[in-house]
DNA sequence: GTCGTATACCTGTTTGAACTAGGTATCGAC
DNA sequence: GTCGATACCTAGTTCAAACAGGTATACGAC
């Protein structure tokens, strides 16, 4: 990972949560995770793609062509239950990791 | 980064924060993790040394030879100027980083 | 005595996520 | 007509972390 811009791990954590409120197609997670964490998490399109196809084929999510807002087609991810499942466990995960990390950092 | 179990890039910041009291022989480093997130972090030996000389080589930390409390041979290594400064941008990073995702979850 | 456990170090190999750096194509605006 | 935004893709590279071993000392239990 080397300029080590993410955590390793976060982005398919991040992929799920923007798919928690219906289908969207990639470049709109893209765009949501942007937007939502204000430039402070840039996913890169090359990390991005294999990561949704990774979370495909782990039966996380499904895809399904469709057409976009924009009226061109756009593959479209949902998120099916053994995902959502994930999504709980990860976002556990990354909590009490990160609280434990906070709670090193802030020992003097 | 296989099993997944530390997120990448935050061995090399706790690392650093355990050297802050002062030098410290790796096993020591490894236990100070383990125990001071209460077994939510454990470093692996096959993760922990080479980090240590990866921090070595880019003189975050420089190492002497000395005695352990228990009588033995260890290294300790001890944080340099430029190791400070690099826990200090590392530990702004997460920080900022792990806020971010926080926030990302929390959306409804 | 030797057996297990904790201490203390090491590295070769593999894995795989993220990055780099390209590529294709459509569409509206200027 | 070309520029930027949208929308997708993957081959190749990097390198941190995990895996799976190895060496050696010290100490108490048995």
């Amino acid at each position: 990972m080397p300029g080590s811009d993410v955590f390793t791990g976060t982005i398919d954590l991040l992929i799920l949560k923007a798919l928690t409120w219906g289908p969207r197609h990639g470049y709109a997670v893209g765009r949501w995770i942007r937007e939502t964490t204000e430039d402070a998490l840039v996913i890169q399109e090359g990390a991005l793609y294999p990561a949704l196809h990774r979370l495909e084929r782990k039966e996380f999510v499904s895809e399904q062509w469709g057409e976009s807002e924009t009226g061109r087609q756009a593959k479209y991810y949902t998120l099916t239950a053994r995902g959502r499942a994930q999504l709980r466990r990860e976002a556990s995960r990354f909590e009490s990791y990160a609280t434990a990390v906070a709670r090193a950092l802030a020992v003097t």
